[in-house]
DNA sequence: TATTGTTATACTCTATAACTATA
DNA sequence: TATAGTTATAGAGTATAACAATA
């Protein structure tokens, strides 16, 4: 991060100099790759700063509403959901295990695999971090309008038709 | 990256298993959100499996591109732009200029700033990239339908309406 | 003093390969 | 042998703070 923190210093309001005359765009200004590069940064910054308090790190709110929506999935098949290698979801299921947010448990019918499940702790960290999710989503709405439906469903078909290709390549 | 590399290793199909029984995204299925990350990253990772030979690390291409749109525009200007902290643009540009892509001139009005300009070789390169991202925007148009235009300008207010709310906030 | 860009540094997220234990 | 998850490690991308040059 920085060079000698000397402070803890509690998100400083920098004033960040705005751009006087705008920057062209050219071409990339009429992709929808520019945009939604932009986008996804700047609305998930928004969340993160939202749910300012609870923890809101890149993948553990997807990856406590996957455990409650999904009890006893393993940590394979979250990765899968989430695109990720499991490798990079050890520590993040390591911490969570050690917070008393998620339990893992060895399945009887194949040892080698944790049965994940949601407890308590974990079920209220959710539900906290749902609380800013449900903020976001409204206010995502106010932007994106009446389309909503019709942008999440585009959205939702860039995601697996590039996916697939991932895999068939 | 990995543990002891000892081989080159050449991109290895790798097999992949598909989850056989889908995850219930729940909640999350629901969202802008979730689907705008996911579907970010695997256009993201699309088009640079497509420029593959050409170099297109995260914002190589939309710096070689706003150079061409905007010369002389200073490394400040870039930097915000692309919404990224000038140190962080710094070795980017140490590197196009190595390459011989991009030229740092001095400003004679304020010998504090570089105005940016793109060589002959940087614009080689941007056309070759240019080649690729069209063929990618190709591809999201047959993804999108018919609503590209709509989708890009929804793109475009989310982005900017966020970003809106890191500078006042 | 203020600003542009650089340097030193540190942190987050991610993946690959090897490993352990199970199958 | 093959698979689920862990460990060790590497590396890309990013930002903060201090700095040097210039304003």
């Amino acid at each position: 991060m920085a060079r000698r923190p000397l402070m803890k210093a509690k998100a400083p309001p920098r004033p960040k100099p705005a751009a006087q005359h705008p920057v062209e765009l050219g071409w990339l200004g009429g992709t929808a790759g520019f945009y939604l590069r932009t986008a996804q940064e700047a609305a998930f910054q928004a969340f993160a700063r939202r749910a300012n308090g609870a923890d809101a790190r890149p993948w553990r709110f997807a990856v406590l509403a996957l455990i409650d929506a999904n009890p006893g999935l393993t940590q394979g098949e979250l990765a899968a959901a989430i695109r990720r290698n499991t490798s990079s979801l050890t520590p993040v299921l390591d911490d969570l295990c050690r917070q008393g947010y998620v339990s893992r448990q060895r399945l009887e019918s194949d040892r080698r695999t944790y049965a994940l499940k949601l407890m308590p702790k974990g079920n209220a960290a959710r539900i906290k971090l749902l609380a800013s999710a449900v903020e976001h989503e409204r206010e995502l709405d106010r932007i994106v309008g009446s389309n909503r439906a019709q942008f999440i469903r585009i959205l939702q078909k860039v995601a697996t038709a590039f996916a697939q290709d991932a895999t068939s390549k």
